[in-house]
DNA sequence: GGTTAGCACTCGGTAAAATCGAGTGCTAAC
DNA sequence: GTTAGCACTCGATTTTACCGAGTGCTAACC
């Protein structure tokens, strides 16, 4: 369905039953054996009876159409992006092997623990589920409302504000104060912040007071300092798993390093993510994303939601010679479970 | 002086001055070229006013001696990891270059924000001061006492237990009850937790209430949730900086795969470094640590102290011809800097 | 008109051959 | 002990030849 947002340009592209049967064939073989792929082992494989000649003549078709392309004359075919993005869109949702279904199964069994620590794990195990480095992202609490604030003294003039946020993130920051608190201060700074921010968001502007004592002076540091925080996306979450796939699944040095590069920036891959989300797109090929470094890959991604809304993504990136198929299904089972998870642990006594 | 403590075999490694010369100059040519090095070149380069063939006469001594050997006949020498490591021992101390004296300053003197924020960014710092993969890691907080618990009720039967510890940690964990608790009784068992926690280590026994209402209930999941965290080595981070370096530092698909992999296991990489640390020694080059999937690579590492105990440590990791003179100056400078910063942290106001 | 067999042609990849030269080890003279 | 001289080794580089997968085109075929 919101397939239909993607790029508007074609008056929608489709092909003669032929020429997509050849395309798909070309994909799924240069797919399997990284090589360009010549007419005559399409007019084998695929189930259409022509000879490679005919095959010949639809693939300078699809060249002159932009699916196909030469690497050098006398050679065989290799997909465009193009060509990639109409084999993807006419992919029949693909089927998870049934060791794989277990492993999800298995791991979602028997997962606890933190939000986070539940994201960070299934990075690894979408990672080990496909041999490719995953990507999964939590987004932030930008929303979310204070449900407690708690300033702890560590020494006279160190103090730590802990906060503790409606959709279960804490955070936690110094305090450090030009003046000495007793312990009685500190305690009822602390309650004077509770009074002040519980219920309100970190955009919210809050009421201050204005005295010079030593409990106001505390009160109005440790607000300053947490809402300094509040334009950094603060709560976005990344966790990569299997980046060491990466030195794996694509061929040379340069290429991995550039790779190897992006993921290192975090926000980076958040806002790409983020981008493809919006898209209403599930893949990404190539030059889909704007990123240009990574026009060699291309990305598969799926949404997390909670009560309808999304929560976070799970992510795939590879080479765009990649099983798509596999891997879109591998994504969309993860993302399917991690909804219910989290979904279902409201309910769950 | 630490360095005694290092392998006890050989009756103290040492070579005449000539030998010493020239193995020094083998590594350091090597270091630059990463080709094998021949008897001419070091005759030209090093102040020993000899002939090639002489030269090659020590160098066979020095290879018979395990210091040097050869890919093949007739190709020049390359250092062996002893050969490094008689390098290394003889090295004076490196001087850092005033534009990353000036980085390093710049960098602590506007760096903020919590010990983890510092510890990342320290590992961002390392990376592209020189341009090889960093990995700094922070301590523990086995023997921190709590300083706070707080349990905060998100719904009627799911809680947060948000816990702050002497050292400035602040943990969350998930309390899952199975009946419903009141607002009152939640706030109840906050109060009952932190009179039964504070001060103890995770470590320690507490005696629970072993009464059957809710508050007790209460009390009783939350310790069990907290203490079942204790085994792991929780409070361990490690933060790796610039793995993308991997891909540029070392040669071969095959050994960047590796590395990569090795870098991913965060516990690995972690008992890595505190081997090393144990040790006394500050660089482990090739076979030296215990991992064979690193045989390859030479790691620096420098202590980060407080109050005179080791909290942490930051390291660089490359292949084990890297520039050792100038890395562990920066590895050195940097650990220094982070040491004063947090020491510093306490005193100022 | 679409399909196909036939065919000349292209051109990257591979293998064999030739060549180069840096570097060695040895020996004999200094 | 040092060094010049020299024959020798052997990986790396270049050259050449060649193969063959694959192409594009044309003419015959259904």
């Amino acid at each position: 369905m919101a397939r239909r947002v993607k790029t508007p340009p074609q008056p929608k592209s489709s092909l003669d039953a032929r020429k997509a049967t050849i395309l798909e064939a070309v994909v799924v073989e240069h797919i399997n054996t990284a090589q360009p792929v010549g007419s005559s082992s399409v007019a084998h494989n695929a189930d259409l009876a022509v000879s490679p000649a005919t095959v010949r003549t639809e693939m300078v078709a699809l060249e002159r159409e932009g699916y196909l392309a030469q690497p050098h004359t006398s050679a065989g075919r290799v997909p465009t992006d193009k060509g990639y993005r109409y084999f993807v869109d006419h992919l029949e949702a693909g089927i998870l092997g049934p060791a794989q279904q277990r492993q999800i199964k298995e791991f979602f069994a028997h997962v606890r623990g933190e939000v986070e620590d539940v994201l960070e794990q299934t990075s690894l195990l979408l990672s080990h589920l496909t041999s490719y480095t995953s990507v999964v992202v939590g987004s932030g609490h930008s929303h979310a409302t204070v449900l407690s604030v708690q300033l702890v003294n560590l020494d006279a003039r160190h103090h730590l504000l802990v906060t503790v946020f409606s959709d279960g993130n804490v955070t936690k920051h110094s305090v450090l104060a030009t003046f000495e608190a007793s312990h009685v201060e500190v305690t009822e700074a602390s309650r004077q912040l509770n009074a002040l921010l519980i219920g309100t968001t970190l955009e919210a502007k809050v009421q201050v007071p204005s005295r010079g004592d030593t409990i106001a002076k505390l009160v109005r540091e440790a607000v300053s300092v947490l809402h300094a925080e509040m334009p950094t996306i603060e709560g976005e979450q990344v966790y990569i798993g299997g980046s060491s796939k990466v030195a794996e699944v694509f061929e040379g040095v340069e290429t991995v390093r550039k790779v190897l590069g992006i993921l290192e920036q975090e926000l980076l891959v958040v806002s790409l993510v983020e981008d493809i989300l919006d898209k209403g797109v599930t893949v990404a090929i190539g030059s889909e994303h704007g990123f240009e470094p990574l026009s060699s890959c291309a990305v598969i991604v799926a949404p997390v939601s909670l009560d309808g809304e999304t929560i976070g993504a799970v992510g795939l990136l590879g080479p765009t010679r990649m099983k798509y198929q596999e891997l879109m299904a591998a994504a969309e089972a993860v993302s399917k479970h991690l909804t219910t998870h989290f979904g279902g642990e409201n309910d769950r006594g």
